[in-house]
DNA sequence: GAAAATATGTTGTTATAACAACAAAAGGAG
DNA sequence: CTCCTTTTGTTGTTATAACAACATATTTTC
């Protein structure tokens, strides 16, 4: 993944980029699938961007249930709230979905640092409200597809946002079933049923992790 | 209430906040319970403080479904990521919960105005960062408590973070029963019954809107 | 390529929350 | 104070999703 198309670095050529990296000290770590990366409770520093794989943002309640907030793919940052409020513990824990490597950022030197002397710095900072504004976003989102009491209408409003975001009506998520229903709050099972029914209904197909809304939705 | 205890305007005096006021053309508006300040779908360039009252952050389904996302209080910002990211509709409907007074701000103004002139005005560009950055983790949290598959699981959930926020046992919430139900997601007579399960066990008590978890959380 | 491990789909049962309808209480307006 | 409106609490019924258990399919590992 190259950093440029990356929202935190946007506007910046890649020579600004590395002597940014430079002197922000950035050090770049690789992890294994499943592996921990931010465990929950504790606070972070530093903030990571995805260069190469997936990481997941998750929480497990004292009953075991499983909540998925999200997930960072290539190019997106992960933690940069917890990394902007120091020691901040986090509320989920963030692991890598396959192997990984990611890009960590201290966010204090990006802060603190000659905020005026550079002009791309400035930037940083600016980008880095913006991917803090995104992923507010991202979160409300998040809300609002299980705002629905039905497990039917929690998967249509997901797919409508799949739909508008890809521009297309097929489209691949970025879960497998289990981490779907996570993502949903709803149980595995009673959601591929679901998934099933609204196939024989002709409201979609699906064909692993590709699916295709063919009523317009 | 005074700016100087606000989130956005911390670290700065009254004095530094009064030119900074006038240097970003800020404009205070009043309005009347239920009114609607900004509407959804609708982008703003403006970020929100509340001065006086309280506003909610809601939304509807096609359904009929109310989605409550949260609420800002006295003192506390709303609509600030929407701000930052510009003509990006609202997915909420921001409303006044209360008559209500609120501080409009122009989120252009405040990140290219002579950044480096000032002292302060860097000051309120980190400062509207970390805004940004708690209100992703008030979100998380909106989330969490929704978690549960029970109404009891999402109350005790909520209930504990109050414990935590206000450092005590007995707390108030902002919340009307309504309201609490649609922000933990779950019906509103079916959460008035768990709550009385839940007194009648002891667990908790509650008048209005105090309530006190007996058992230690 | 075979075996194991993991993921997904299916079905039936059960618990639980949504829903509807109403009663009671609290709050506001005149 | 009284009437009206709104909010909250209660109960019973019903729809729905959770859960459990299993079958099938897919992926991984050696």
């Amino acid at each position: 993944m190259n950093l440029t198309n990356t929202q935190l670095f946007r506007g910046m050529t890649q020579a600004e980029i590395d002597q940014l990296l430079h002197c922000l000290g950035a050090a770049e770590r690789q992890y294994v699938k499943g592996s921990v990366i931010f465990p929950e409770g504790e606070p972070t520093s530093y903030l990571g961007v995805v260069r190469r794989g997936q990481v997941l943002l998750e929480s497990w309640d004292v009953w075991g249930n499983r909540t998925l907030l999200g997930s960072a793919g290539e190019g997106a940052a992960f933690a940069e709230a917890y990394a902007c409020l120091p020691g901040e513990p986090l509320l989920i824990r963030v692991t890598a979905a396959e192997d990984t490597t990611v890009l960590l950022l201290h966010v204090e030197r990006i802060l603190t640092t000659c905020p005026s002397a550079c002009d791309f710095h400035a930037r940083l900072i600016r980008n880095l409200l913006t991917v803090c504004a995104q992923k507010s976003l991202q979160l409300s989102r998040r809300i609002l597809h299980s705002g629905s009491k039905t497990i039917r209408g929690r998967l249509l409003s997901y797919f409508s946002e799949c739909v508008k975001r890809s521009g297309s009506a097929t489209f691949s998520v970025p879960f497998s079933r289990q981490q779907l229903a996570d993502y949903l709050g709803v149980d595995r099972s009673a959601m591929s049923n679901e998934l099933s029914k609204m196939r024989r209904e002709g409201l979609i197909q699906y064909e692993k992790n590709t699916f295709t809304v063919t009523d317009g939705l």
